[in-house]
RNA sequence: CGGGGUGUAGCUCAGCCUGGUAGAGCAUUAGCUUUGGGAGCUAAGGGUCGCGAGUUCGAAUCCCGCCGCCCCGACCA
């Protein structure tokens, strides 16, 4: 019997939601569309928080806060950011409220004079910023970071995946040529693997989207994608070159070293909460999450077996003494987490809400292990010998000893695991389109598991690139990006026949 | 925004077809028992049956409208 009602092989997207509400990550607000985020899991944003930003300083980028409201005319500067966001942007009209026959309404009196709109990503106002900020070439490159909120007001939410707001980190940067421009572009795609890859523990494929997937404005987005358990992709992240779109727009130029004006090279970059959602559904399995190491707010959470008896005092200080030993200790690069539940409530339910979390070592302590000087736990990955939980006993010191490994090992074993999945469940061997029919197949059972299509093709664009997407579309794939690691030669193109130059994967997407 | 499903106690749901004034399990609280692993017994508390209007002597149940949530679609750096 595992700890979640729904399993992944029952109903994906039922188990993703037990997931979020079992493990006490998030659950859903009053506000519509918006979701409360819980200690546990604002526990682990901001275990990427901390791994994310110091890499974004290391390399040279400061942190700075811009408004969450933005002038609706700043929106009007770039023509195809307005196309790409206008949708789903909220708008706020007035500054006051009032009674009006018994209920409260936005004050007709108060009316502002210019709408403002809640950033759905800060682009704008961030290039207002930097037109005034660059004046020489000296001050080139200007590289900033924020961690900020956005609001898109997207009409199907999922929990983490897409919500109405969202907890995200938006870089922008402004570069003297595209060669410095593209430098940057670049690095923040490899930071975003690392992080994803070394700390979440998931596996992306790196890449170039095609055109028609660009972020509006752009002249090259790259992002990083990973494969769900149901086979699905995930954009995990995505860097942006923007060329002199924006800096035209908004008049973003220096002086350079021969005295002439000229427009700077800007980039953009971001990842979301949504992470978490890719984290879930990469890592989770039937007894709910696994909380990479790394990631865990909690790395050994220990359960005492308490009884209200006398020797409980004895118990609660071997348990104490246990955790100020383990914290003194270092794992993955950090001093280890560790932390002793005493909530009064039944040990058995407590294990089972630290499973259900995914904390990755759970200690189970009782009298006869203080007595003999040992340590009782169960690892979260690896749970289970068939049915029966799995559990070890050690002598103390040995424990302490061991931590550390153990951590490292699940961290390594968890990226294994998703990674070995990544790679069998890409397949080759698409030579027409026709071939991706028969295996996608036309009618949506979708409860088969597909994974992705890595094929070959002449990289059309315009109106042929238009109905190669919508081809697709009727099989419900995407591209999803061109990898950076191309072959040497390449067949022929899966949608025109015609000899393909790039290699591509397509998938379901989330 | 379109199609389908759904909404009853904190959670999972029964009751609805065939109208008669609210149920179960889990959870909560209290007591006793139990104690190396999601405990047992007893008792108690907890619900404007999503919201509004209608039919009726009487509506969780029938009719109409609206809303939320879930799935699919459209849309989605």
């Amino acid at each position: 019997m595992h700890a979640l009602k729904v399993t992944r092989a029952e109903d994906f997207p039922e188990w993703y939601q037990a997931v979020v509400r079992e493990a006490d990550l998030a659950e859903l607000s009053p506000t519509r569309g918006c979701m409360i985020i819980k200690p546990w899991g604002m526990g682990i944003w901001e275990r990427f928080v901390a791994e994310m930003d110091a890499r974004i300083r290391a390399a040279g980028h400061d942190n700075y806060y811009f408004p969450m409201m933005i002038p609706l005319s700043f929106f009007a500067k770039e023509a195809e950011h307005v196309d790409g966001f206008a949708k789903e942007m909220a708008v706020v009209t007035h500054h006051r409220l009032k009674q009006i026959d018994g209920t409260l309404k936005p004050d007709p009196d108060a009316e502002l004079t210019e709408p403002l709109i809640l950033r759905p990503t800060s682009e704008t106002i961030i290039g207002d910023a930097f037109s005034r900020w660059i004046k020489s070439y000296r001050d080139l490159p200007l590289k900033l970071n924020q961690w900020a909120n956005v609001v898109r007001w997207e009409m199907r939410t999922r929990m983490f995946l897409r919500t109405a707001e969202f907890l995200w980190q938006e870089g922008h940067t402004a570069h003297a040529d595209e060669a410095d421009a593209m430098e940057e572009t670049m690095w923040a795609l490899e930071m975003y693997r690392s992080v994803v890859e070394d700390v979440m523990a998931i596996p992306v494929i790196c890449g170039e989207k095609p055109e028609n997937e660009r972020f509006p404005g752009a002249d090259r987005t790259y992002s990083i994608e990973a494969m769900m358990q149901d086979g699905k992709a995930l954009q995990a992240g995505t860097s942006h070159y923007l060329g002199t779109h924006f800096a035209e727009a908004q008049n973003i130029r220096y002086q350079d070293k021969e005295g002439g004006q000229t427009l700077c090279h800007t980039t953009s970059w971001g990842t979301s909460t949504r992470l978490i959602g890719g984290m879930i559904m990469t890592h989770g399995d039937d007894d709910g999450l696994r909380t990479p190491p790394a990631m865990a707010p909690r790395q050994i959470v220990i359960v005492p077996m308490l009884r209200g008896k006398p020797e409980d005092a004895e118990l609660k200080q071997y348990c104490a003494d246990l955790v100020a030993e383990l914290n003194k200790g270092w794992a993955l690069g950090s001093p280890m987490r560790a932390y002793v539940d005493i909530k009064d409530a039944r040990p058995a339910d407590k294990r089972w809400d630290w499973v259900r979390r995914g904390a990755p070592l759970i200690c189970e302590i009782g009298p006869r292990d203080a007595a003999n000087g040992q340590v009782t736990f169960i690892k979260r990955n690896g749970l289970r010998e068939g049915e029966k939980i799995k559990s070890h006993s050690v002598a103390r010191a040995d424990f302490v000893t061991q931590a550390p490994g153990l951590l490292e090992t699940m961290q390594q074993e968890l990226f294994a695991e998703a990674k070995a999945r990544t790679e069998s469940n890409i397949r080759d061997g698409f030579n027409t389109f026709a071939d991706l029919e028969r295996y996608y197949g036309t009618d949506d059972e979708s409860a088969e598991f597909k994974g992705w299509a890595r094929v070959h093709w002449s990289r059309p664009t315009g109106a042929a690139l238009e109905e190669v997407g919508n081809r697709l579309k009727s099989l419900k794939l995407t591209i999803r990006n061109a990898p950076l690691k191309q072959p040497a030669s390449f067949g022929a193109c899966i949608f025109t026949g015609v000899p393909a130059v790039e290699e591509i994967l397509i998938a379901r997407a989330y």
